[in-house]
DNA sequence: TATTAAATGGGAATGATTATCAATGTCAAT
DNA sequence: ATTGACATTGATAATCATTCCCATTTAATA
């Protein structure tokens, strides 16, 4: 069963069929690592699907954010950017911000420790404000090695 | 000397003037807690300083920004949100976001082992990827008391 | 006070995102 | 297979935050 595919019984849930525009958006998603703009995915995507709209992309989207499926992240220049969003732990990765040229790298080490507090600090804040903790974001903002 | 005057010094370094309508910006931002937006911000200094430009609001909370005195935010909803940000460390703070209702509530406890952990990782990665580090962000997303 | 550059406010322009809507596609019950 | 009830789509227009532009005002300095 082919990548995007295993996502299909998760749109059952949501009232939501997996038609083809959104297969192509999952499945061009799912192959990048990168951190992409809606106009940046939709013009990616005229290859494998010419005739694709702004607006499905858009919508596609946020229905994906929704579900669980793709992040949406804000680093502050005009746009949101969203990227594939991994079952797997071990793909389980936070950011870190070139203030100057918008870079964004993915690191993954160093994360052992980080989640284990991350866990702890939940738990004592879900118990404080009453809040239910769903996920959580880690950046490091500065100057990336070009922007030097 | 009171509040926003303390500042005056650190306008010299950036070519630039404390004016009145900076004075003011700066005045309000220093005695909210909250996260504003720019809309926000204009609206409240009407009283204060009735005439201020939205134009003039803008430029002068990215030059605060630039300065570092003032952080943005953004979180994913369509505009940008300030807040004053203080020198003290003991109001240093992280926050934790309803995916909801877009409430930002601050929290501060917790904070000495996270920042423990924090300076940690920020040398290692900033070692690893070649990177200066400046500043950080965590957040917690979730559902506030409110919205459960 | 005269000179000069920085800053301001208002309005227009830009650009990302949303809303609208007629046309299609999907699915299940007939 | 046909129909009815909705969900989805793509094109376009509308919205709304932010930036640009520029004539006028203000601050700093000599
Ligand atoms: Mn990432
Ligand atoms: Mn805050
Ligand atoms: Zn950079
Ligand atoms: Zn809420």
């Amino acid at each position: 069963m082919s990548g995007p595919r295993k996502l299909k019984h998760r749109f059952e849930g949501y009232a939501s069929r997996l038609t083809a525009p959104r297969e192509a958006i999952l499945e061009f998603l799912s192959k990048s690592s990168k951190h992409m703009s809606a106009k940046e995915i939709y013009a990616s995507l005229h290859g494998s699907y010419p005739g694709i709209g702004l607006s499905t992309v858009y919508r596609t989207l946020d229905l994906l954010a929704r579900m669980g499926i793709v992040t949406k992240l804000a680093i502050g220049d005009g746009q949101s950017r969203y990227e594939f969003k991994s079952k797997e732990k071990d793909e389980h990765h936070h950011h870190l911000i070139c203030t100057n040229c918008g870079k964004i790298i993915n690191y993954s080490e160093f994360l052992d420790e980080e989640l284990g507090l991350v866990k702890k600090t939940e738990e004592r804040l879900a118990k404080k404000y009453n809040f239910i903790i769903q996920d959580h974001n880690i950046e490091f903002l500065g100057i990336c090695e070009k922007c030097k």
